[in-house]
DNA sequence: TTTATATATGAAAAAAATTTCATATAATAA
DNA sequence: TTATTATATGAAATTTTTTTCATATATAAA
């Protein structure tokens, strides 16, 4: 059961760790920052950077009593592929959206 | 909650939906060709097939009593882009399935 | 028309993922 | 040392997704 895609899938699949993984194509970050960026539980990022450096699509590094964050280079570009290509069919996709709103109406 | 990130990955992030998805970038199919394929149930490919309806990534024609299912365009190329990564990257998947075992083997 | 084939549907059950909670650890500052 | 900051962990609770089941519908063949 644990292709190649669903290796992928199981990581990427996630909104928050996707935006872990995008804030960090920028620039290396602590746990504390990103978490006043995505506004989300310490103890769930936690969880979910565990998760990321599990299957090594970024790696940690000590500094003080602070962890920085690193994007493997591999994945950022992944990351940025797939960006892009949400960007490319973002009308496309919330189309998608109406129409299941649309469903939702006539019930 | 439903930015173009999450549709995108709402829809992409089920195996047998990619999986469906593959199938139909290849050729136009109908239900039961599917399903001799891809070896899942009848209802619960059925139930695939209209999420991928819903979001647009797919079309429908009858013809006879088969119906015809056809990838859009932009959802094609969607497909190639991501299994073109996740082939170039599946070494590199695969080494995070390996940490995840060694891991399980510690308990 | 009855039967068989192809597919759809909705709800319940099961499985999987995420979130929360309570607590632990590690490093530095006071 | 003790307190504080930064982060991690495991288990339980919750939520979401997927699967299963029982049944419906639509078309064509007999």
């Amino acid at each position: 059961m644990t292709d190649a895609t669903d290796l992928f899938f199981n990581v990427f699949r996630n909104k928050n760790r996707f935006r872990i993984l995008k804030l960090l194509s920028n620039k290396e970050l602590c746990a504390s920052e990103l978490q006043k960026e995505l506004m989300i539980e310490q103890t769930n990022l936690s969880h979910d950077l565990k998760c990321l450096i599990n299957c090594q699509f970024i790696t940690v590094r000590k500094n003080g009593r602070k962890r920085i964050y690193k994007i493997s280079p591999e994945t950022k570009e992944l990351v940025e592929e797939v960006s892009k290509h949400i960007k490319k069919y973002e009308l496309y996709l919330k189309k998608c959206n109406i129409i299941k709103e649309e469903e939702n109406e006539e019930i």
